[in-house]
DNA sequence: CGAAAATTTGACATGACTCAACTGGAGTGG
DNA sequence: CCACTCCAGTTGAGTCATGTCAAATTTTCG
């Protein structure tokens, strides 16, 4: 029970559980171990979970025509990260999600995902909070990336998470922030000096 | 009734309601009439509905610090617009939302929402598949705003929506787009020349 | 019809990218 | 424990996509 109260904890900001309600969702839930490097959803396959991680990062990129990787999100404990239009609707994924350390997830499958619905609706305000928020997060994300200069995305990235900037590689961090690590090695030149 | 009829039918896509139930949605709305021009969200005030487009064009803009505008989302007839961050939290806007055409709009309450909610629990399944594609959509918009050239941004809108071209002016199409208006007119005369 | 708004055009500026070479750690195997 | 490789990160020079500023033209609509 333990490996799945920081999960609950998760949930239970949003939605109040009974303990029963607490034990069928833990029923339906598994652990899984992942080292760094290995991917939990791949191109062309169908995203099976939903995945919160309880320790580790991970993150989530798509790959251009041309080869180059865009980062879409980064993701580390007690956050959730899935390629999730795939996961939706249960079609072929088109992002890469990958374990940029060794990281122990949770995570439910969709058709428990529905049987969970049907047992407790509660679930279904769950998650549409939760989806509601990620795409506020989503927009927010976008709006900056397409109104700031890089050295100002950089500034952001580094005042509202630091975190990520120890914990991602920088050619990891460069393609969040949507440059070439070059130029992101530039700025922290830059930076540096001043 | 047949003024709802429209919004029923959207709703039925994602969930199956009795007479009762839609009645009682029914109940929950309230029509509104707005003109071109005319603001329905404003930053500073708390956006207090969910809007559905009956008739009309909308779109939702945010302004940069610098007085530059960037279009978040176009919509039409039978699409959802609103600035869902301050109408899910309801907490303070930081969009516009401007009607670009004289429309009709039917529109819940913050309150009447949460009523729906309680007396028919479905619709929680409806606005979480809802704010999942949602967000789904966001994030394609955003990682096609990143992976793309500007013309082949506009080359896409032009495919995927090419309505949008004829309801909306270009200028708005541009800050829809991520570019300048200047830049815009020069890709269009450079695609009518080939 | 006339004024204001939207669009187009031209000249120039610049932020960010590309390519290519170099540096420095972190593993790895002998 | 050294030598070797390999990848991440840095640096420099040149280029290009897109922005800026300003003026000309066209469209919209009261």
């Amino acid at each position: 029970m333990t490996e799945f109260s920081a999960i609950i904890q998760n949930v239970s900001r949003f939605v109040t559980l009974t303990k029963e309600e607490e034990q069928l969702f833990a029923s339906l839930l598994r652990t899984q171990k992942v080292r760094k490097k290995q991917f939990i959803v791949q191109p062309e396959f169908v995203c099976q979970y939903r995945t919160y991680i309880a320790t580790g990062a991970l993150r989530s990129y798509f790959v251009g025509n041309d080869g180059q990787e865009y980062t879409i999100a980064l993701a580390i404990d007690d956050w959730w990260i899935s390629d999730f239009t795939s996961y939706i609707n249960q079609e072929p994924a088109t992002l890469f999600v990958e374990a940029v350390e060794h990281s122990t997830l949770i995570q439910i499958s969709y058709q428990n995902e529905q049987t969970l619905y049907e047992k407790v609706p509660k679930f279904e305000r769950f998650f549409r909070i939760h989806s509601q928020r990620g795409a506020a997060a989503i927009q927010k994300r976008m709006l900056w990336s397409i109104s700031k200069t890089a050295e100002e995305r950089y500034e952001e990235l580094q005042k509202k998470y630091p975190q990520f900037l120890l914990r991602f590689p920088q050619y990891v961090i460069a393609s969040y922030l949507g440059m070439t690590t070059q130029f992101l090695s530039r700025i922290r030149n830059r930076r540096i000096k001043e």
